[in-house]
RNA sequence: UGGGCUGUCGCCAAGCGGUAAGGCACUGGAUUUUGAUUCCAGCAUACCUAGGUUCGAAUCCUAGCAGCCCAGCCA
């Protein structure tokens, strides 16, 4: 009967979830998680992830928990930590726990004993050479190791001794022992312990571990002393699968003796978004920010979530956008105008207006008298009067966008041009009758008269298009606005061989000589306005201050008019 | 050519045997003191291809074709 009930699109996650439920399958419980390496900033991809564990969980009364994949101690940090909490705090989400792969070393390690235990886990001391030389190919089988025989009892106490320091890195490695034949690559007995003599981020491991786990061990395990139903995660570990099942299926009996209310999770994989004109790669975003491309993991051209946060995005057209770009299995690029989109949309609703004269050609009123002034309440919303007024003050000499004069105009053209009249935004009808230039024929000023009859009223007998936005020169601040554009010039730039040469070179415009309306003086930071006529704006949470503002763009408004 | 996965409008995406939802983009037109917004209209006889089953197929079967992923002591 409603119509407008917004149509949450089904997906197969969500169909297999409902199944899994109908079926009573985890007692009728939803349980998930958003597992990120602490090795990078979030982007909008985790953004898609975030929102799909959160938002399953949530549906479904279960609860989703933040839990830190940290088990590989060489590229982590508690920065990265840090960052990846506070964003996706801002998104919107509440995580159920937060927990840390690392806090599960003890049992980790407890549980590959019990695997060697079992015989199905052994220690190896092949070089990665060899090991790479044993795994076989694509196409051909691997061969055992040497140590593939090794008894339960050696590798025991080798495992004992690897853990205490005894080796130097490299020298052992843990190994499941499942078929080295295996046409799946990742069932040839993978490594999943290694030695590395370097502390852990985490202030409760430290220096406490001098062996690892690798993530295919630690991340079934994980989720299972979790109690995670549905572990979803990407694509590229489809391969994983077998694996992750293996594990669990092989330490089935000692996990239902530590944990006998819960039950075996089970992987689902989606595909990761792919955005044109832009990156979403940990290892390609750490490049831009340590090579100086960019101005850090935050700016604006980045699509990290704090660089979007930055930028002005809002959390709501984050997640709106994931809502809407969908859930599958299949590699699909997203436009940019979806995103875009998004932004605008949210922006539309609840930014308030203000002008805004980004490259100011100055024009004088020569009708209107010297030291006069008027001003008006307008709206800061013009179809939302609940979202109230603000002064704007007219007088002599004002500014205008130069962009919106135009001596020798295209046709169709709706703006100022020489002898032609236009609609100043909130104030009155104004004629051009003269025309300023410089020596090398720029033109640096204009002359013109207002029609004092046209005030909140039409001009008789005649009919003026075009409306413009204008800064009094006396009533105006100045402030530095930042004009983003896509980072890349390339729709793919990850399909380049090199993604650099991919770049858009005009990626940011600086523009330090601009006037806002005064109203905009006590802009405070992060507060996001639409520039009538030119775009929606955030103050800068870095940069900006009371006496010298700084705005970014955050997208343009949508130009039907091509020039 | 080993294994895994995918193929519905320009880009996403529903659909799960009963005769192609929706969004973005695009194109018209209306309203508008933002060339914005809003509104209204249009936009796949067609679902990678070819066969087959069926009264009926995007949905089932068979054979192809195309694309993506995998040979880290990364995740």
């Amino acid at each position: 009967m409603s119509t407008t009930e917004n149509t949450v699109s089904s997906n197969f996650i969500r169909h297999i979830i409902a199944a899994d439920l109908a079926a009573n399958k985890h007692g009728g419980k939803v349980a998930t998680r958003f597992p990120p390496e602490p090795n990078g900033y979030l982007h909008i991809g985790h953004a898609k992830s975030i929102c799909l564990n959160f938002t399953l969980a949530a549906e479904n009364q279960g609860g989703c928990n933040l839990r830190f994949d940290d088990t590989n101690p060489e590229k982590e940090s508690v920065e990265y930590m840090e960052a990846i909490e506070r964003d996706v705090a801002w998104l919107g989400f509440t995580w159920a726990g937060l927990y840390h792969a690392s806090d599960y070393f003890d049992k980790l390690y407890e549980y590959a004993v019990e695997l060697i235990k079992l015989g199905l886990a052994y220690v190896d001391s092949s070089t990665p050479e060899q090991m790479r030389a044993d795994r076989g190919t694509l196409t051909e089988p691997g061969k055992a190791s040497a140590d593939r025989g090794r008894s339960i009892e050696e590798n025991l106490a080798l495992f004992e001794r690897m853990r205490s320091g005894e080796f130097a890195d490299g020298e052992y490695v843990l190994r499941a022992k499942i078929d080295m034949a295996s046409p799946n690559i990742n069932m040839r007995d993978p490594t999943i312990y290694r030695i590395r003599k370097v502390p852990h981020p985490n202030p409760r491991v430290g220096d406490k571990w001098c062996v690892y786990p690798m993530y295919d061990y630690t991340h079934c395990l994980s989720d299972a002393f979790e109690g995670i139903t549905h572990s979803i995660c990407t694509l590229e570990f489809e391969d994983h699968r077998p694996l992750y099942d293996w594990v669990l299926e092989k330490l089935r009996h000692k996990l239902e003796q530590d944990f006998p209310w819960t039950w075996l999770p089970q992987q689902i994989e989606f595909a990761r978004l792919q955005l044109e004109y832009t990156i979403v790669s940990k290892r390609k975003l750490l490049q831009l920010v340590k090579e100086n491309i960019v101005r850090g993991w935050d700016d604006p051209r980045l699509p990290t979530i704090s660089g979007l946060r930055r930028a002005g995005f809002t959390p709501e057209a984050i997640r709106d956008f994931c809502e809407r770009i969908g859930v599958t299995k299949k590699d699909a690029w997203i436009e940019m105008a979806v995103l875009e989109n998004c932004i605008r949309e949210d922006l539309n609703e609840r930014a308030l207006r203000a002008m805004a004269v980004l490259r100011p050609l100055k024009l004088v009123i020569e009708n209107w008298p010297e030291d006069a002034s008027e001003t008006y309440q307008l709206a800061n919303h013009p179809q939302k009067p609940a979202l109230g007024e603000r002064a704007v003050t007219f007088a002599r000499e004002i500014f205008i966008e130069q962009d919106d004069f135009e001596e020798h105009p295209p046709k169709d053209f709706k703006r100022l041009i020489p002898g032609g009249e236009v609609r100043l935004r909130g104030s009155y009808v104004i004629k051009c009758e003269q025309v300023i230039k410089d020596e090398a024929g720029n033109v640096v000023e204009l002359r013109g008269s207002y029609d004092p009859a046209t005030l909140g009223k039409n001009p008789e007998g005649r009919k003026v298009k075009g409306v413009i936005h204008w800064v009094a020169a006396a009533h105006s601040v100045a402030a530095e606005v930042r004009l983003y554009d896509r980072l890349f010039a390339h729709p793919q730039p990850d399909t380049l061989d090199n993604f650099l040469d991919g770049l858009n070179p005009d990626s940011l415009e600086v523009l330090t000589d601009c006037r806002l309306e005064a109203s905009l003086a006590l802009a405070s930071p992060e507060t996001r306005y639409q520039f009538e006529r030119v775009g929606y704006f955030c103050v800068d949470a870095v940069d900006s201050r009371p006496e010298a503002l700084v705005f970014n763009r955050t997208v343009t408004l949508r130009d039907g008019w091509t020039r």
